[in-house]
DNA sequence: CGTGAATTTGAGAGCCATCAATCTAAGTGG
DNA sequence: CCACTTAGATTGATGGCTCTCAAATTCACG
């Protein structure tokens, strides 16, 4: 029961039935180290990874030598689920921290498409998240300034994590540098630097020792002009973290 | 046959029994005037669209009352497939220019997924495009400069145009005002003007009367490190004009 | 306690935003 | 056919946010 707990807790929740079909579709599990590749760019794929535990990353490498993170992945999310139907990436998926993912033959995929077209829906809404939160991350940086975009990055990251159990929405491990930070808002680990020092002087969170305090949840959403609609999450909880007021969307 | 040039010349293209099947599935088709949004952010929908002519924005409207768009469709981009999964979306869709629409009823498409597998994988998978074409609207956003945002994204257009018809790969109509190429860039209209005047000075492209006339387009993918990779395509014109070898992807 | 990675702080430069004005093109009404 | 209007394009001057370069400090870990 691998994935027990990181499928629950969405929006688009499974049912007990649907997980099992799941489980018996993933033919291994692996585990990888910080940096490792897990699926390199353009090399033809006939498996998805769903990662269990740790953090993951969708990067592009510029010819500059610089890396460029376009996605982070949480655990629970199918991270390569793209895959089955693309069959080959434009940009590397790797390991940001120590992660164990569960090994999906494509194989199986088109079984479940076959033969449980709501479970297929809802594989398919789950790559639809990814297209929101990649919308919202192009928003972010075309339209926030450095401070607005890290206290944005930070919130999603606490109401993600929160809706798996993995923040109490007020703190979490984040094993992220500064450097890493930089990659996803489009800064240099110079400028996250000074924009963390000056979020914790604001009193609104602060990073050390891999691990995110939030003082302050609402302040820090709005720092970042966060709104958590976009992460579809039905976890009051998660959306209190985000500093929403959790009354459902309207 | 509304939707039948729009949807050929795609790396995924539809065989004619799934073109059919699709065109049946259509109610109905809509206009659209620029700048009247299409589906609003947060209202719950029971049909999809499929844009025929025109071109479409997918784009959030921030509290100070700038626009920031976050995608552009061209014509066969199934624009709103993803309400299908969603429901409700997290961001506005609307006419960037007169546009053309065809409906598509979910109770259609739920149809379509039961008894058409392979064609519900085709659907998924242009959903999935969308999301590609996103992550590199973020790799632009967090590590190119402004010539060279705008130059990637006026390749991403010749690219897509071209596969469809609409460019010859060395001019295309662009109806999109100086301001909306900001919108997409992160740039004021002040900077992409200047941008424009870079542009068409190193002798790489120039904009005049909603006409793009590509001079150099290898020059103009280069200013722009454009790599047609992301957008799947498999039309060699389509590559050619993105200033790619068209030898294929390795 | 030594080593390398990560964090922190400072100084200077550059890219792009902002503000402002002018110019062009297209459409409208008389 | 021409004044009038308006949206869009163009150009200039100034300022600020963030990068770059550099060095010092702290932290993680063997």
């Amino acid at each position: 029961m691998l994935t027990e707990n990181v499928l629950r807790n969405r929006a688009n929740e499974l049912s007990d039935e649907e997980r099992r079909i799941l489980e018996a579709a993933v033919s291994s599990t692996r585990t990888y180290r910080p940096g490792e590749v897990v699926v390199r760019q353009g090399v033809a794929v006939d498996i998805s990874t769903l990662l269990v535990s740790g953090l993951m990353t969708r990067h592009v490498d510029a010819a500059d030598g610089r890396r460029h993170l376009v996605a982070v992945h949480v655990p629970g999310d199918f991270v390569d689920l793209h895959a089955y139907a693309l069959k080959r990436l434009d940009h590397d998926v790797g390991a940001l921290t120590d992660i164990t993912v569960a090994v999906v033959p494509h194989a199986a995929l088109e079984e479940i498409q076959v033969q449980h077209p709501p479970l297929t829906r809802r594989l398919w809404f789950m790559t639809l998240l990814d297209a929101a939160m990649h919308r919202h991350w192009v928003l972010r940086l075309a339209s926030l300034n450095a401070l607005q975009r890290v206290a944005h990055f930070l919130c999603e990251m606490n109401a993600r994590l929160t809706a798996i159990g993995l923040s109490d929405g007020n703190r979490f491990a984040l094993n992220m540098t500064q450097a890493d930070i930089g990659e996803v808002c489009g800064l240099t680990n110079v400028h996250v630097n000074r924009v963390l020092r000056q979020l914790r002087e604001m009193g609104l969170c602060s990073l050390r020792a891999a691990q995110l305090v939030v003082h302050d949840p609402r302040g820090l959403a709005a720092a970042g002009l966060f709104e958590a609609d976009y992460l579809y999450l039905n976890d009051q909880t998660a959306l209190r973290a985000a500093g929403q007021s959790g009354a459902g969307h309207g």
